[in-house]
DNA sequence: CCCGAAGGTGAGCAAGCGCTTAGGTCTGCG
DNA sequence: CGCAGACCTAAGCGCTTGCTCACCTTCGGG
């Protein structure tokens, strides 16, 4: 039995994949603190406290504070953009996916939100081949959802006159979910998913009936 | 002629408020920095030296650094009510008053985004005392436009079976912009605030038509 | 029984921080 | 002219920061 090996891509544990035990307490430390008080307000020895442990012991796992950062980005990302993913390469017609993705996105940054708040508010920290890394990933989740929203358009199910543009929109919307959700708050993740997926939709269907194949040009 | 005194209010000038003119470069010189690095990661020197003054300067016209902060926050978050409010309190179908609010607000967001990124995301370095004072106006905010769905829902426009949930999701697409936006980019403020206006109004709309006075709940 | 690697600690260094203080230089006015 | 007040600076104080280093403990294997 290697139960720390089926979570080693942190599909059970969250930072099941961080595996010195000791590195990975200092992460969620850190995780903690920087969503609280934000990086640059964050010291060392606060991080090493709420592990337990003494100031120096950061440094046998860490190089540097920004790496802590880094990794906590990098993990972060993946794992929104493999949601993201999931969703758009599905089956299904364009509404549901967009639906799907929406969803499981926003409620990924609802449930995860001390750690959505840190990989998404706190990129400007980061050393300059590290954030030109993430950057990338960021890069990646923008095509996955356009190409949702541009395979809508071909079917006729959506009617987006500026498909860059409202992929930027949907994407910020669903990232600032991190900044506001509060877990002592009315909704929960699951909810504010699903009332999201359902903003987005009304954003982007088209007004009549979504006929599968018409390759019109209605014109508005 | 009083020039100073017709941009007392900010209308102008952005500044325009800020008297002592060595007072505003330091300002204007902290709102710069605040941006870029953040309000932890920026030194009272680097605003000083910015402002082409020492660093004992900034002392003869703020008491802290945090005091800057506060100034520049209550500032921004004035003229961001005054925006809300303008557009609510005009006269019109409650599609064109969000129409105007979402544009305006977006296009301050998008225009101004040096200092509304100051404004909206450095909340959390605020003392006690002063953040209370600022939720307190974005509450007021809330309570603007969520007065805006509420009035569309009762003369029939609106459909929108959450309004506190769609208040709080229009303000944080809005808001979110001054997250993104470049200057360098290909958008300009205000195609960004017709884009957003138009996406908005998306999400709220009924599908039926809008008549004025239809008492009737017929679902589609 | 010893050993060396892995993981941890207490003390502290150099640098940088927010902020203060003593003193200088203008300028308007009696 | 003299001088008060507004404004600004050079120098630096006390403290905290990220990070280091010499040393200690634990423990599996020859």
């Amino acid at each position: 039995m290697r139960t720390a090996e089926r979570t080693a891509d942190g599909e059970g544990m969250p930072w099941g994949e961080v595996t010195p035990e000791a590195a990975r307490r200092l992460l969620v430390a850190a995780v903690e603190a920087f969503a609280e008080r934000g990086y640059h307000a964050t010291t060392t020895r606060d991080i090493a406290s709420r592990a337990g442990m003494s100031p120096a012991a950061l440094y046998i796992h860490y190089k540097t504070k920004e790496e802590l950062l880094h990794r906590i980005s990098r993990i972060g990302h993946d794992k929104a953009l493999k949601i993201l993913t999931a969703a758009a390469d599905r089956e299904g017609t364009a509404a549901e996916r967009l639906t799907d993705a929406v969803r499981s996105f926003v409620g990924w940054h609802a449930a995860r939100h001390t750690t959505a708040r840190v990989v998404q508010y706190e990129l400007d920290a980061l050393a300059d081949e590290h954030r030109a890394e993430i950057v990338e990933l960021r890069r990646r989740s923008d095509a996955t959802v356009r190409r949702i929203l541009q395979d809508g358009v071909r079917d006729g199910e959506f009617d987006v006159p500026d498909v860059p543009g409202t992929t930027l929109a949907v994407l910020s919307l669903c990232i600032d979910v991190a900044r506001w959700f509060n877990a002592q708050g009315r909704r929960t993740p699951g909810e504010v998913g699903t009332l999201y997926a359902d903003l987005v939709l009304r954003m982007v269907v088209a007004r009549e009936g979504p006929p599968p194949s018409a390759g019109s040009e209605g014109q508005k």
